[in-house]
RNA sequence: CGAGGCGUAGCGCAGUCCGGUAGCGCACCUGCUUUGGGAGCAGGGGGUCGCAGGUUCAAAUCCUGCCGCCUCGACCA
């Protein structure tokens, strides 16, 4: 394997392949599709749901969990829901293998046939809804505020590590409410703990936005959004938050008793982030060094790297630096001394620059000499030194900064590559060149938007919460329009 | 599912056209020298060449069939 990364100019798509695998996050398993997840990319997951989860109990929610299967009857009762899904859904036909009579190996035993296939869960709100029926009796029993952190499977035809999978991580809310008011609320305010995680946690900037009609969620009657937008100028759908309506409650028979004894059906929402979230990461703050995880997600804030020339000066290094950890740690911050023996320094710099840890500290004798540290930042590769004994003290300060410069990073590129187009012309030119969020007006029809997406391959990425009114002409067919929607082209 | 490419050591590849002792780089092991941006030298270990047939004195190499993976498209969190 060669030392250097594919750079982005060269190669994107080959230098997040590259990028996934030297940074040790995930590697391809035998199965089509399916990957694993290794140790240092599953921290960084971790600290995902870590911050989520705190977010979604804070707001009220509770943890649960429903099966894997899904008997395949279930599928059938939403109308929608099965036309978005049917296609991309693994089965499971028996339950039983068998050596085979040839001695071949082993066989799929024909009598181990299951009476009902049973469908492994690509979304699961068929299943839950199914229990929510013998949940739910009386306003009483409302709302109901649950999350479930799953894997799910979609067969996909075309796979990616972390952007597409065949089976990946996520979360799914699932509540039940009384009204239409408090369900929309819910998609509402589920949007927005997303979009303040995303921005606030992964340093990445989202327009918040709902959905077309053609874009949304099988089955829902509104699905809000937040959208990112990755350097090569395509979009990354990084949350989705739906209003379902009473759509599964009706399917499901998810009835209650109002307080003035009538009946009524259940009101819902879904809400969902995967490991999709992870892809995210990678080409919102990588470059050609590697990763860059933003400060309050990186497993490792801080990496402390020993120079020395021999045994002597290696032992008082590591005193020093072995203080410097426990202070770090004091002071809430993770950090690491790498005392690897086998490395040399430059490996040190290079290895712990591709897997993106924010902040590296230097020591060597001209340092001990001086009673400082070499301070190196990853997000600008700048050094400077710091006396030994400011560091507890500056280091959290310094991540913070790290934290909101990567921040603004990507949004200056981010605002950058988000323009008014009027011009269709200019538009198909734009998305084949830099790409990027482009502003632009839409008569509002399914049949522009279906039309566009087969002349350009750019979607509505979403109507923005923001939107502004604004008369002006459809870019496609000139009829008029009340405002800019955003369109890119998108994984 | 369409179009390309690729399956040879843990990883990346050469060797295949033109059949004749299975190679290179990285990684790994041992030793010495090194250590401020991916160290140097010396020695060493590791491979049923994707699978199954066939042709041949002889197959990684030729023939037939199968399987798998990657990239690009249509579909999608």
């Amino acid at each position: 394997m060669s030392e250097k990364l594919t750079r982005r100019a060269d190669n994107y798509a080959e230098w997040y392949n590259e990028l996934v695998k030297r940074a040790d996050l995930a590697e391809h398993s035998p199965v089509r599709g399916c990957m694993v997840i290794k140790p240092y990319g599953f921290a960084i997951w971790e600290g995902i749901q870590r911050e989520l989860d705190a977010r979604f109990k804070a707001t009220g929610h509770v943890n649960a969990y429903f099966p894997l299967f899904i008997p395949k009857s279930f599928l059938s009762k939403e109308a929608e829901h099965v036309d978005g899904f049917a296609k991309e859904c693994a089965v499971v036909t028996h339950h039983r293998l068998m050596n085979a009579p040839d001695g071949s190996g082993v066989v799929v035993d024909p009598e181990a046939k299951l009476a009902e296939e049973l469908i492994v869960r690509p979304t699961s709100e068929t299943i839950i809804w199914h229990h929510y029926k013998d949940w739910i009796r009386s306003y009483r029993d409302l709302p109901i505020l649950l999350n479930q952190w799953a894997n799910v499977v979609r067969w996909e035809m075309r796979p990616r590590l972390f952007l597409r999978t065949a089976e990946f991580l996520w979360q799914e809310g699932h509540t039940a409410h009384a009204t239409a008011e408090e369900a929309l609320a819910e998609a509402k305010q589920m949007l927005e703990v997303y979009a303040d995680f995303v921005e606030n946690v992964m340093a990445i900037p989202v327009v918040r936005g709902v959905k077309t009609p053609n874009e949304r969620f099988a089955g829902a009657l509104e699905t809000f959004c937040i959208e990112a937008l990755m350097q090569d100028g395509k979009a990354l759908q990084a949350g989705t938050s739906h209003f379902l309506g009473q759509n599964f409650a009706k399917a499901f028979d998810v009835k209650y008793l109002t307080k003035e004894n009538k009946e009524e059906y259940v009101w819902a929402t879904s809400w969902g982030v995967s490991t999709r979230l992870m892809g995210a990461l990678i080409m919102t703050h990588g470059d050609d060094d590697g990763l860059c995880i933003p400060p309050k997600l990186a497993p490792v804030s801080v990496v402390v790297v020993p120079i020395y020339k021999n045994d002597d000066e290696r032992e008082n290094i590591r005193r020093v630096a072995l203080n410097l950890v426990e202070k770090l740690k004091n002071a809430g911050v993770t950090a690491k001394f790498d005392d690897d023996d086998s490395k040399r320094p430059g490996w040190k710099f290079a290895e712990w620059e591709l897997k993106g840890v924010p902040v590296r500290l230097t020591l060597g004798p001209k340092d001990l000499a001086e009673n400082r540290a070499e301070v190196f930042r990853r997000d600008l590769k700048t050094k400077s030194f710091v006396g030994l004994d400011a560091l507890a003290a500056e280091i959290p300060k310094l991540l913070n900064d790290v934290q909101q410069t990567m921040f603004q990073i990507a949004k200056e590129r981010r605002d950058r590559l988000t323009v008014e187009i009027d011009d269709y012309a200019e538009f198909q030119a734009r998305l084949d060149g830099e790409g990027g969020f482009l502003l632009a007006h839409w008569d509002g029809t399914s049949e522009t938007e279906e039309r566009i997406k087969q002349e350009t391959k750019a979607t509505i990425r979403c109507i923005p919460l923001d939107f502004v009114e604004e008369p002006g002409r459809c870019i496609l067919t000139g009829r008029p329009s009340r405002g800019r929607v955003v369109f890119a082209r998108a994984y």
